[in-house]
DNA sequence: ACAGCTATACTTACTAGACGGTATAGTTGA
DNA sequence: TCAACTATACCGTCTAGTAAGTATAGCTGT
């Protein structure tokens, strides 16, 4: 019971920080807040993260791992054809706006206390871009595809004059069809 | 004179500020590193900007008027075809990478401080998307364009597999054929 | 034509509070 | 009993903002 209650208090810690980092802004992202939120003491939550730098770290580490799965999941056995990536990566950013989101607060996160935090997700990234690269479509249609749906991100996180919900599922429906159209 | 010298010294300081953000990550934004950067004391700095928050309304107002500037000067009056100001978008954040980063210090600023003031730049955003929807071509095609362009900024910005020089080019080039390839 | 006044553009010195992090004592379940 | 975990009190540093003073240029009424 005691080390299941730690990993889910480590968890819950967290989720707390991204919350935190979402609704009220990174600014407010402070040991003592998060530790409030997530209903343990600054102790308590020292204890799990020695640092607010390993805090930071741990958000990332769980956001990656958790995007890496949902594009697993996303891709489609049946769909063998080029492009299949893409659509998986689109899928992702398009559909589970709670992991966009979270990519975002993580990378606000690391950006505000510590820019070097950033390296694992610029990894990551660089793997996804090489996929796409690789995907089986013209490289230039494919990266443009992936930085639309980036912006898209970026527009919906900050509110930047996002595109409303019908434009929303229009583009992405357009976008996979850009996935199909080219090849190679 | 005086009064010169007051100007110059006003944008000094929020060329620093942007200086800050760019070389030592937002979180190395504050008054006394401001100030230091820049060459005056804490308090000539709050002579002209009475407090951080002006300081941050000062770098998104200076940077608004720069971008809306830019993006009339790059309007070609010999093209009075369909996706002009698209293309003069692209060109303003293709082309003045100064401008792009300017972008991105002031919005992190913003965000990172106090996310209420984003909401100038919240709205120039959304009569920039006016102006993308009405500009003559297919309006689904017409935001991808945009969001690809504020995908790359984002990338760019934050180093997240950004493309290289080459393929850089070749998807501007490909993003200008696109604003002409389909009409209304 | 010059003393007195005002506005501008700063500097220096300070303060209250927030923050990350430490130290330490205690609690709890196996 | 011992490891895993939690709570509280505290410390030094940093930060935004305040307060008060200085220097100088340019008016302005007599």
């Amino acid at each position: 019971m005691n080390s299941k209650e730690s990993h889910s208090t480590r968890s819950l810690i967290l989720k707390s920080a991204n919350r935190l980092v979402l609704e009220e802004g990174v600014s407010k992202l402070t040991l003592d807040n998060v530790a409030r939120l997530a209903g343990v003491s600054k102790g308590g939550l020292l204890y799990h993260f020695p640092s607010k730098k390993a805090l930071i770290l741990g958000m990332i580490e769980n956001l990656i791992s958790k995007f890496n799965d949902n594009v697993k999941v996303n891709i489609d056995d049946q769909d063998n054809k080029s492009g299949q990536f893409l659509r998986s990566y689109l899928k992702s950013t398009f559909t589970d706006s709670n992991l966009s989101k979270e990519m975002n607060t993580s990378l606000l996160a690391a950006v505000a206390n510590n820019p070097a935090l950033l390296e694992p997700i610029r990894q990551h990234y660089y793997q996804w871009q090489q996929q796409i690269e690789k995907d089986g479509i013209d490289p230039i249609l494919a990266t443009i595809i992936r930085l639309a749906a980036d912006g898209l991100w970026y527009a919906e996180f900050f509110d930047l004059a996002p595109p409303n919900n019908q434009l929303r599922s229009h583009i992405l429906e357009r976008l996979l069809q850009m996935t199909k159209k080219e090849t190679m």
